[in-house]
DNA sequence: ACTTTTATTGAACAATGTTCATGCTTCTGC
DNA sequence: GCAGAAGCATGAACATTGTTCAATAAAAGT
């Protein structure tokens, strides 16, 4: 249901006439709505998990090459999977309520990808440092996708938007490499 | 209210009750609450624009510079105005209901500030091209302070994101200028 | 002074997440 | 086989909220 209307689409009637119970039994299989929003998003960072790293391996070359790789996965696979996608970021935690630590851990597995090839780049860098820069670029690309997708703005399509995301990222990436000379 | 208690924080009766009239009486002053948040959204669009405004001119210096000093203070301005900064982009308008054309000429002034120094940067480039390079550069920042000031994933001290994000610009700046030679 | 327009009120409606008493299945130990 | 227990399903009911509306009051116009 979120795949096909988008988070706000979701409704708990709408869910148990879907799977066929009555309104009170989704809460058996689920705590909250909050919870149910949790699962499908650790599905969703699991398929993401799975194109990055499909990305990272494809074709041997350059850090630099395999980090730009990453980006264009990344932006297709949120163009591809867009309201689910979407569905990480605008979800809000109810009052009160805090991320369990499964799914911060199911976050926090992403930055893997891009720490790797960093590691390589730079590797006078500490483990700490490395993190945050790593962050860093994840956040600028994602940032770049995000309001790219978003086509309220300007209407970019989406193969410009990759190309423009492949050369943000290798100016981020070469801008990296000749300042810490 | 939003700036107090966040987006999620603002009710209509407590907003009637704060303003000393009754419920109804809120829909006599605005359309629907998807309008008073875009007229408050306009007012932050109002005072981040002259937050940049104010970084650009300061310390005469290179369009390097300045567009640093610009990403710096949107840095500053959503850490200072954190509710109402993120209420500009967490809010979703409501099913069928489209932005007015007001709010949107709100946003695109934004993207004013980062062109004028592209301009002088890349003279060769079109209009269109600078425009695009504009919006993907405001994007990649915005990524940055979007996910640095989350603090769920990992708690960055803001000194520290100022710096990233210094360092970030810099590179891609650079990056974008070694690339076109 | 009377009419017309406008504003205010607060009850009512609709949508939606959540809870709960009641009753029904299914499992367990014998 | 079966009594009791444990879990599950049901749908009504509740709380919260955005929104509407008929009735009423106020203001403005003539």
């Amino acid at each position: 249901m979120i795949a096909g209307r988008g988070l706000a689409g979701l409704k708990t009637r709408d869910l148990a006439r879907e799977i066929g119970c009555a309104n009170g039994a989704v809460y058996n299989l689920v705590a909250d709505i909050d919870e149910l929003i949790l699962r499908v998003g650790s599905r969703t960072l699991h398929r993401l998990d799975e194109a990055l790293s499909a990305a990272e391996g494809a074709g041997e070359s350059s850090p630099q090459e395999a980090l730009v790789r990453i980006a264009i996965a990344y932006c297709d696979f949120a163009a591809d999977n867009l309201q689910l996608w979407r569905a990480l970021f605008e979800h809000r935690m109810g009052a009160g309520k805090v991320v369990p630590d499964w799914s911060v851990e199911d976050q926090m597995r992403l930055f893997r990808h891009i720490y790797q090839p960093l590691a390589t780049l730079f590797p006078k860098r500490s483990r700490e440092e490395l993190g945050i820069t790593a962050r860093s670029l994840f956040s600028a690309v994602h940032g770049m996708v995000a309001l790219g997708l978003e086509q309220k703005l300007v209407a970019v399509p989406l193969p410009a938007l990759r190309k423009e995301i492949a050369g943000l990222a290798r100016a981020m990436i070469d801008g990296l490499i000749a300042r810490q000379r």
